[in-house]
RNA sequence: GCCCCGAUGGUGUAGUGGCCUAUCAUGCAGCCCUGUCGAGGCUGCGACCCGGGUUCAAAUCCCGGUCGGGGCGCCA
């Protein structure tokens, strides 16, 4: 649960419950007023009992006939499971539970004796996805009814992991001097060629929705912005249908001038170092949330192993040579597959670079160095990506910045220059050396909180059959 | 786009031709008990994806459809 004890009062509440619940003593015999959904409603007669919910805990109410007004009593008694209900009076400590003998006496609970209170919004019964239920469901109907899903305590905490990788993060790069951006989504062109775009109106215009943030980042920096940063949405109208793609999803992205490959690759490194740290230290509890029901399915606990920099540099030639002698059957030129990663991932269990991928395989603007030739003869390029086990979280790379060289590429692509002088434009009058990445935050968080699929750790997944809700 | 698999109450499931008037859990409704606390006890409610076919007989077999899952491809 969160941690409110900074907080302020609001109008339905004088207290969080996660308030209530660590400062009892504090506030023993002082009245109160919270909020909650109704977990259980346990009593018909003159006593009941109403466990209440917030984002921030839980608590029992304790709500006597004879103590409050009478419709009050029944319409408590009464309220469905989820049911939101405000209520207000003493706290007090509980009964202590009956312990068997020997057990140890759990520390003092406390619970909030109603005099008061009000039904602000009943629940209509039965629920299509139980919030305590211990029934798997399946994550189509968790994720139609997302909204009841996010209550349920193992997914609520991965949001809140969600939320806090992105905190650290942003931390992180703000601490080397990145400031943040946002680009647009709506562009004129296919700016990259490579991935299918979503075409859209844009008035009497035809446009397209943004399949990354990648040259207006690159433009950025050539304006002088030096260090920048972006996190915002992506989106490739490619029919895939994995556990691992979506159709909209959030990039994190960097660019930065003055800086190649292996600086970015540092600066990633330290990055996800900084990320794993904070969640290890201060973050332990959600995690200990996720573990709880992974522990119900029969999962094994997932840990927070602070990775150790540097990060593992395999560059593409010596990835070729693991896949084969793994058995793996590809030759140099050939992209590496996930069922190739898997051989890599048995030696390089973790985050591990792959760098300097062959040029033919790269898009235009990555950078190369004419003197770089792989074991086969081949241009390398300054591209590389950052891979856990079998799953690729990163691509990043130096930038081409003679623009001259960055027009042949295109033209070896297949692309034709003219299209691209929106971007092109921006290397004519001098322009830094610089490089970059883009990171899927979903992916990152799978490696964090365990989590299968990637729709998992997002909030509203688009994919190729689901654009509601 | 390719390959494989699946669809049973609100949810998750058992069920491979007659023993199905369909199992169990959870849920929901009601009753009893109760300062309960993973509450407990009792009673009840609620389902075989759609269309066609085979058969004396179909939840079960076959065909088509729809929806879903897994793997792969595609994908900065």
């Amino acid at each position: 649960m969160r941690d409110s004890s900074s907080w302020h009062p609001t109008a339905y509440r004088t207290h969080t419950i996660g308030q209530v619940v660590s400062n009892g003593e504090e506030l023993e015999g002082k009245e109160v007023t919270v909020a909650g959904y109704a977990e259980t409603v346990r009593g018909r007669g003159a006593i009941c009992f109403l466990m209440l919910r917030d984002g921030t805990g839980q608590i029992q109410a304790f709500l006597k006939r004879d103590n409050m007004d009478e419709s009050l009593f029944e319409s408590v008694q009464s309220a469905t499971r989820e049911t939101t209900i405000q209520v207000t009076g003493k706290v007090a400590k509980k009964r202590p539970p009956k312990v068997a003998e020997g057990e140890p006496i759990p520390p003092p609970e406390f619970e909030v004796n109603v005099v008061s209170g009000a039904i602000l919004a009943m629940a209509a019964a039965p629920l299509p996805v139980g919030v305590t239920d211990e029934v798997n469901v399946g994550l189509d109907v968790r994720l139609d009814n997302r909204h009841l899903d996010v209550r349920r305590a193992h997914v609520n905490a991965m949001f809140q992991l969600r939320s806090k990788v992105l905190q650290y993060g942003r931390e992180h790069l703000i601490s080397e001097g990145f400031q943040e951006i946002n680009s647009p989504k709506i562009i004129a062109a296919a700016a990259e060629g490579g991935t299918n775009l979503f075409p859209m109106k844009y008035f009497e215009t035809d446009a397209y929705l943004s399949q990354s943030p990648q040259l207006y980042k690159q433009l950025a920096v050539l304006g002088g912005l030096e260090r920048v940063f972006e996190i915002g949405p992506a989106f490739r109208a490619e029919k895939h249908d994995t556990y691992r793609h979506l159709n909209e999803f959030v990039s994190f992205d960097i660019e930065g001038a003055w800086m190649d490959d292996d600086d970015v690759m540092g600066v990633q490194e330290r990055m996800i170092h900084h990320i794993w740290s904070c969640v290890s230290s201060n973050d332990q509890a959600l995690i200990d949330v996720v573990n709880e029901y992974r522990a119900s399915q029969g999962k094994e606990p997932v840990t927070v192993e602070v990775p150790s920099m540097p990060f593992p540099r395999i560059p593409y030639c010596d990835a070729i040579e693991i896949v084969k002698q793994g058995g793996g059957d590809i030759e140099w030129g050939d992209d590496i597959e996930s069922h190739h990663c898997d051989i890599i991932a048995a030696k390089h269990p973790g985050f591990h670079f792959i760098p300097r991928w062959p040029m033919s395989m790269k898009p235009f603007y990555i950078h190369h160095k004419e003197e770089e030739k792989g074991s086969s003869g081949g241009q390398l390029s300054r591209g590389f990506d950052l891979n856990y086990g079998r799953d690729e979280m990163t691509s990043g790379g130096a930038r081409e910045h003679r623009v001259e060289i960055l027009e042949e590429n295109l033209r070896g692509m297949g692309l034709d220059p003219a299209d691209f002088t929106f971007y092109t434009d921006g290397f004519r009058y001098g322009a830094p050396p610089h490089a970059g990445w883009g990171l899927g935050v979903a992916r990152l968080l799978m490696v964090l909180t365990g989590a299968g699929n990637v729709r998992e750790v997002v909030l509203f997944p688009r994919d190729r059959s689901r654009v509601t809700p």
